[in-house]
DNA sequence: ACCTGAACACCGTTCAAGT
DNA sequence: ACCTGAACACCGTTCAAGT
């Protein structure tokens, strides 16, 4: 893992390309699509551009910036629905392709919720979502809304990155914790959980399928209760 | 911040009490409330208690088993309301009152929502919320329910965490970034939030006082979402 | 059983010196 | 301007040796 001894002489006078931000931030993404976003370490990056680490420093910052440059990379890869669509369908659309994308990017979706339009990536799909929640008659509270909505949906992406990035086995985990209580008759709140969680294979394949049937309950719940606002 | 050498000869002919696995969580707990559940090392943990780092490991285990340790005793401190209150004031009870004891313990509500049920003290509240939410009819939904609803709130309440104890400029200069587009014409959805942001203060009281609102806001909309399901 | 004391393999950041 | 090469102050974990 270490590969310590990164190239004998110098890049210029070897005849390479000098390294760029833009290089160093490519490397991070594939880093972070590969181990999540806090998966890698800049001497991983640097050892992969074979350089020292203190050129990562020197192009783009500490790691903090890497880490802002890389969320604004994968943020502006989710497609952004037109302002036309009505507003139900046009966040069903940005949370379900919000979703597939950043769960390529393991790590990301959590920055995202948490710097939210510091992320300059981000600020059309703000503009845009904000004008759609304003024409289904939203008024004062659509800046409210869209941040619910976006929350929402996104920091449950957020959870399952940490669920299989970082605590692995904690899906397993908690289905057989759950699944012990199936016959306990003296506590029929645990009992029924139990319940379906011995119903619920550890097959990935189907976890991943249950994973999306919970995220778009999430998804259909939050609309309701946006919705529940326009009828008051 | 090092203070690298504990101490010179060893405690048992020092007449010092042993050490055991419940002094090093409470100084754990004790460092999670200054610096949050990432803030402190295992190093700081052993110079707190005077004894060498090895010690963790010996009574506890990895930082990971002194975290999970450190979970279940915050969790264990968040009231649950009795069985025989109505369904939506059950969970507005337990939201509002967890969300104060988890916003003590920075980074403890992440934790929650990523392993659920493996935190011990996390059981008898899971079997009353399902029992609760059984009662009210929600019949076979009860179960994703209950997680949808505490997903929603304490989700929200990491995400809180992370914004003032991790990036603690975040909230200032998202405010900021978003002011600038107060007199956007061009874009009218930023204009809009940008000129919420604008009338927002920086004064910590009333951004407190805001982070409240906007956490009783997410609460309502999740349990009139969640009461849709009943009416259809 | 409990703890010391050290070693190991990592981190991110900084910076003088070379080219 | 760009990069080398090293140093600094940290990490978590492991483990032989002492008591």
């Amino acid at each position: 893992m270490s590969e310590s001894a990164p190239r004998r002489r110098s890049r210029a006078s070897a005849g390479l390309p000098p390294i760029t931000a833009d290089k160093i931030i490519d490397a991070a993404v594939e880093l972070t699509a590969q181990h999540g976003l806090d998966g890698w370490s800049i001497r991983q990056i640097s050892t992969k551009l074979d350089v020292w680490p203190g050129v990562v420093a020197h192009h783009v910052g500490d790691r903090e910036a890497v880490v802002m440059a890389v969320t604004d990379r994968v943020i502006a890869r989710i497609p952004v629905p037109d302002v036309s669509v009505p507003w139900r369908d046009w966040f069903s659309a940005l949370m379900l392709e919000g979703r597939t994308v950043l769960r390529q990017y393991p790590g990301v979706a959590r920055r995202l919720v948490v710097v939210g339009p510091n992320v300059p990536s981000a600020l059309p799909t703000i503009d845009k979502g904000i004008k759609v929640l304003l024409g289904a008659g939203f008024g004062e509270h659509a800046t409210e809304i869209y941040r619910y909505l976006l929350n929402s949906a996104f920091m449950l992406v957020a959870v399952e990155d940490d669920r299989d990035s970082y605590f692995p086995n904690a899906r397993a985990d908690m289905g057989r914790a759950m699944a012990r209580f199936a016959a306990d008759t003296s506590r029929p709140g645990l009992a029924a959980a139990g319940a379906q969680a011995v119903a619920r294979s550890e097959d990935p394949e189907r976890l991943a399928a249950e994973d999306l049937a919970f995220f778009r309950l999430t998804m259909e719940r939050s609309l309701d209760g946006a919705q529940a606002l326009l009828s008051a």
